[in-house]
RNA sequence: GGGGCGGUAGUUAAGUUGGUUAUAACGCCGGCCUGUCACGCCGGAGGCCGCGGGUUCGAGUCCCGUCCGCCCCGCCA
């Protein structure tokens, strides 16, 4: 029977042991953090998930155990059995007095352990890179060895940090009433929405499930069941394009109530975060909102300010719409805006569908934008796909300089943009004109990388700043140009407002919606809606949209015919639980909250996945490649 | 599908207009050291310059292709 383990337990972990406890005798299990060898004495940092404890290795005490120690190296796997003792009378050979040693750095600094008896559990090979707080090593190397990663402080809090943020999220939605309940990951296959993994069903040749690309048909069955009120935090799959804050599989906090309106949900993800915030960061949230509620942002506005619909609001710098101003002077003898403005005079664009818009982003002088600086914001503009970047400089007289349009515009233009966007000498004048999407893509963007080269963007994470935002009221539906016909801007279930249905038959792209998306510092963390429970109203939805019964039977089946055996009203939401953690982390990488993340390209560096599969495997399946080589 | 950035000892980086044997720090290995905590001192090993081709007397450096990673647009709630 082995001594460690079976016999001596472990008595602490290696984060807890104070000056409370000097003359206890203790055993601990941990990792060598870091060795250092006098010759006689040595001391090693022995690791765990709870800190770091200083051992000491003397002669004097054990030989055997100092024996021990010369061979150990770093992330070697130790048990020791010891006394705490203090760090501060310690007896110095070389200066022939007490010498206090104490390391304010250190948790556990007051002490140490001097070590009776020690184990090796296991040896270790030399790390590829090194287990510090701060790793500078690239991320694909660290990925290829996460196992190894993981051990750095700073994934263990964060997925500590996760554990508390499920906890809270239990907790808390059981006292409101929900149910845990689970939905299926194989589903069936429905166009339209997120592209879907797709999983060969082998007892049906030919024929595949999906995965999950959310549980919302399912939670919905739920409220026409009856649960009333349901969560689950619960992964979801999405085939698409990975980014920053977007991984194939990604985690939800999903809710949906029954008998409640969108002020009803708001109130309840409130609660929530209030909950996760304290549980997570120790931080009370309730008191940066008085009434304990968010503020919200209307749709129209989101885009008009800020160019999209997730606002950073910790700064300013809102975009400035000039598209009336321009349509008004006729396009004011600028080459570029003549064209749009015909447009709109002859009745080619009508501003209800997605048209060219001219925006302008106002730089104060104070800024002190280098035209080197300007340079890099147009680079980064003509990444995103536009043209360029105009730009205009204030003189004291209100003319324009250093800009391509300062030559053609007529000075009743000029004044009125320079009005119209509050420019005072020295200020720089930002211009994106064409088509609508791109202006707003690309403004937006641009809004975001000019707070943070003039140092607009507080700290995030511990003492940081929060700013929540409800985003409401949005259309119902968009316009595809290329298909010319109206999209659902969602999905088509959304309940529109009750004072839009008439205007379903005569002007849709008025129609708003209760659909509602929490934003906090720049990133949507939630998205969700009040569901159309009212089988008439949804047959008039489907009519703008050109679905016939039959299209709409086959497309959602079960879900319409469940909604028509006494569906109640309902609605709900989903949390990102990534990006909710990696604000709380206060790390920009959704990847520093995931235990196993995917890179870019969706595959994992550790794992190789994905991999190609033996021959007989597809056989079996009744599925061929037509890929090249799959090796 | 498109645009941009990157890949040089185990790690992080330097490497000039193409020119002797490709540097440094940390890490690693060996030696010394009883109060260190990023210990210190002495010594040492370690390279497919991502991969393939081309230009050249000569390529880490220039050209073409390709693989991998990152950021963005499209896509995606």
């Amino acid at each position: 029977m082995a001594r460690f383990i079976d016999e001596l337990k472990r008595t602490h972990d290696c984060g807890t042991l104070r000056a409370k406890d000097l003359g206890t005798e203790v055993v601990l299990f941990g990792w060598v953090q870091n060795r250092r060898d006098h010759g006689s004495l040595i001391f090693v940092d022995l690791r765990d998930r709870a800190g770091l404890t200083q051992i000491v290795f003397d002669p004097d005490i054990s030989q055997p155990a100092h024996d021990l120690a010369e061979a150990v190296r770093g992330e070697w796997v130790l048990g020791v059995r010891g006394r705490v003792r203090s760090r501060g009378e310690q007896w110095s050979k070389k200066e022939n007095q007490m010498v206090s040693a104490t390391n304010p750095n250190l948790a556990t600094g007051e002490i140490e352990v001097e070590v009776l008896e020690a184990t090796v559990f296991n040896r270790a090979d030399t790390p590829p890179f090194e287990i510090a707080d701060q790793s500078e090593t690239r991320e694909e190397i660290r990925l290829a060895h996460r196992y190894l990663d993981l051990r750095r402080a700073p994934l263990q809090r964060a997925l500590r940090m996760r554990h508390e943020v499920n906890q809270a999220t239990r907790q808390y939605l059981t006292g409101q009433g929900c149910l845990e309940i689970e939905t299926p990951f194989l589903v069936k296959y429905t166009p339209g929405g997120a592209r879907n993994f797709l999983v060969p069903a082998r007892q049906n040749p030919g024929k595949f499930y999906a995965l999950a690309e959310s549980p919302q048909l399912f939670k919905q069955l739920f409220m026409v069941a009856g649960f009333d009120r349901y969560f689950q935090i619960v992964r979801c799959f999405r085939d698409e394009d990975l980014r920053l804050d977007r991984q194939p599989e990604f985690t939800q906090i999903d809710i949906e109530l029954s008998f409640v309106n969108q002020d009803d949900v708001f109130r309840l993800v409130e609660g929530l975060i209030f909950e996760i915030w304290r549980a997570a960061l120790g931080v009370e949230l309730r008191e940066s909102y008085p009434d304990g509620r968010f503020p919200r942002l209307g749709f129209d506005e989101s885009m008009s300010r800020y160019g999209n619909d997730k606002p950073d609001l910790r700064f300013g710098l809102p975009h400035v719409d000039l598209t009336e101003l321009v349509v008004a002077h006729g396009g004011g003898g600028v080459p570029f805006f003549t064209p749009i403005a015909e447009k709109f005079a002859s009745g080619a664009y009508r501003r209800d569908l997605p048209a060219e818009i001219v925006k302008a982003l106002l730089v104060p002088a104070s800024a002190n934008l280098s035209r080197a600086d300007g340079d890099k914001l147009e680079q980064s503009a003509k990444s995103m796909g536009a043209a360029g970047l105009a730009r205009a400089k204030l003189a004291a007289d209100g003319t324009w300089t250093q800009s391509p349009l300062a030559k053609t515009v007529t000075p009743e233009l000029r004044a009125a943009i320079n009005q119209a966007v509050g420019a005072k000498e020295g200020d720089l004048i930002l211009f994106q004109f064409g088509k609508a999407a791109l202006v707003h893509t690309v403004l937006a963007n641009l809004r975001v990388e000019l707070a943070k080269r003039l140092g607009l963007i507080p700290e995030v994470g511990h003492g940081g700043r929060f700013d929540f935002t409800w985003v409401i009221d949005p259309p119902l539906f968009e316009y595809d140009d290329e298909k010319k016909r109206w999209a659902a801007a969602h999905h088509a279930f959304t309940r529109p407002h009750d004072a839009h249905v008439e205007l379903l038959a005569t002007d849709p792209g008025k129609v708003l919606c209760y659909r509602y998306d929490l934003v906090l510092n720049g990133f949507e963390i939630a998205g969700g809606s009040i569901r159309l429970h009212d089988p008439e109203v949804q047959k008039r939805v489907f009519a703008v949209l050109g679905i016939g019964d039959a299209e709409a039977q086959e497309k959602f089946g079960f879900l319409l015919s469940a909604l028509r055996y006494g569906a109640p009203p309902h609605g709900g939401i989903a949390l990102g639980m990534d990006r909710l953690a990696m604000l709380l982390a206060g790390t920009d990488s959704i990847r520093d909250v995931i235990a196993f993340p995917k890179t870019q390209r969706g595959t994992d560096l550790m794992s190789d996945a994905p991999g190609p599969v033996a021959a007989e495997q597809l056989a079996e399946l009744k599925i061929r490649s037509i890929a090249g080589d799959p090796t």
